[in-house]
DNA sequence: TGATTATCTGGTAACGTTATCAGATTTGAG
DNA sequence: CTCAAATCTGATAACGTTACCAGATAATCA
């Protein structure tokens, strides 16, 4: 094309105010450059922040986003579903980890690519996934616990049905337990479901028991918090009479005194990851992975104490 | 159509496993059933709420949305909007106050319906919006400061450009404050971005400050938390030694200890207005309204204590 | 049974783009 | 000045729907 009618067509458009309707070019090049996403719930600071870097590489690509909140509710995620495949987007995210046969047997006939991001699907369902190695995470923090001395150590899980992340941290509570020879004490593992109050009412039960434990681990840092909120409304502080660790690293450690000391999850990477896997497959490559495991750390601030 | 034919199509719809193609049938009705939402930053609490709200209202009217977080970065809110427009979503919702000669001049030549939540279009953008009244919701909690007998009173603002809630709100102050006779101590007034560590920052230069005030009002949740931290981070204590309000009423108040006076923005109803009156205007009837004011109190909490 | 209405069938045009191709026109090289 | 290559022009089909219409068939009422 000559630079001068490129100049004429660029005055055309201007004149004309044209812009192009990508609704026609999708329907005709079979692209739409979206994302759907389905999400927990947005209002959580975990998934609003793991949104936003997946919303920041998805821009970055080109690719904007199509959010599903759907707060749990399984219906939700399946009328989601639906209308992703109906609006023919190019990609999914799926942030959620409960399933049920509904939404099992939409994924195994479903031919858009699909990644689940800090989730892990059925084994019935071919997705890659992008998290951390959550049984070893827990592991190891609990093993750092008992390493500084202690060993009546409380547990707020989350949801423990099979192959969840809930699951799975529960699995290394238990193990760096057993393989250090202290007793599981039922009174002190307690299941929520991630959200500060449910950490706060778990953590009145833990007050209650016969002995307090030295130190409670929180599978999120809501929980967490929400156990730390309980623990200074009891008059208690925190880590003087019980420290306390959390799960996730997320913003709200550093919102709260004392500090939270969290198990460090890469949020920024999970999120970049998924949306990085995703579109290879978009573009007809093979994922390359099928489970992306990305590395953890404990983060250490002002919530736990030593024992020797 | 007869009972027994409508059997017979659902049965080849099973059959042949038909989706229907929302793209091309957009592309004949003119209609997506897209509402792109423009946000300042999805990962703060008080945008990842409303938005919340905005999805939960737009999924109940069958509509999806788009989102475009451009943590307060002008051009990408421009791409945004020309994306959104190139996508030909039904309406727009912004919740942004910020804007520049180019968005200025899109969004008066745009046509897409468009709301402003949580924020007000310049006075040359005619487009309906949904707020609080922001001077007045300030300068009732100031008055209510110096009725309980307040009278060194800083205040952590927002960005104070002109007709944006950071002014309105600073106006609000202003007002309330020479009502009563007090003076205004240019040291005990400095404005932030709304985030936890500006309220950090600033609760730091008035510590240094000759004199302390008896009472901080931050004009975001995050902030006044952030003047809280650094509060106790000194070893002072509040409401003891210097009392707290915040604004927006958001889940963070009642995160931290002690919880949270603040003022009360009725974030599901501005989501669910923003909303409402968005689909009005798609489906073609006015708006019925320029500027919805919604009602606004001060929920208290424990960080504040009566000098009288 | 015949007239009237309800329902079905199949065909066509339109939405705004992209891809492709044939033919016309311009450009550059020798 | 000629020929090949580069560029332009205009036309057509396709993407998967919906709206519309004419004509055929079926159901209903008198």
């Amino acid at each position: 094309m000559k630079p001068e009618v490129r100049l004429i067509v660029q005055q055309a458009i201007e004149d004309l105010n044209f812009v192009p309707n990508s609704i026609a070019r999708s329907l005709v090049s079979k692209k739409t450059n979206l994302i759907g996403v389905i999400a927990s719930d947005i209002s959580t600071s975990f998934f609003s922040s793991t949104l936003s870097y997946i919303e920041e590489a998805a821009s970055q690509n080109r690719y904007n986003i199509l959010v599903g909140n759907i707060k749990d509710n399984l219906d939700k995620e399946l009328k989601y579903l639906q209308v992703f495949k109906e609006m023919q987007v190019d990609g999914i995210i799926i942030m959620h980890e409960m399933m049920d046969k509904h939404i099992e047997r939409f994924l195994q006939s479903l031919t858009t690519p699909t990644v689940f991001c800090s989730a892990k699907p059925n084994s019935s369902v071919n997705c890659p996934s992008v998290n951390i190695d959550d049984m070893q995470a827990s592991y190891d923090t609990v093993k750092h616990l008992i390493s500084l001395g202690h060993r009546r150590i409380a547990f707020i899980g989350g949801d423990t049905k099979e192959l969840s992340t809930g699951r799975y941290r529960y699995d290394g509570y238990l193990k760096a337990l057993v393989e250090a020879g202290i007793s599981v004490n039922p009174d002190w593992v307690r299941f929520g479901n991630f959200k500060l109050q449910d950490g706060y009412d778990i953590m009145q039960t833990f007050l209650q028991s016969e002995q307090l434990p030295t130190v409670v681990f929180a599978v999120s840092d809501d929980m967490a918090v929400g156990a730390l909120n309980c623990i200074v409304d009891h008059d208690l502080k925190v880590p003087d009479d019980i420290s306390l660790v959390g799960f996730d690293d997320s913003s709200i450690t550093e919102t709260v005194r004392p500090k939270l000391t969290s198990l460090h999850q890469p949020i920024q990477q999970i999120g970049q990851m998924s949306v990085d896997i995703l579109i290879k497959m978009i573009e007809g490559q093979s994922p390359g992975v099928k489970e992306v495991v990305l590395s953890h750390k404990l983060v250490e601030r002002s919530s736990l104490r030593s024992l020797l």
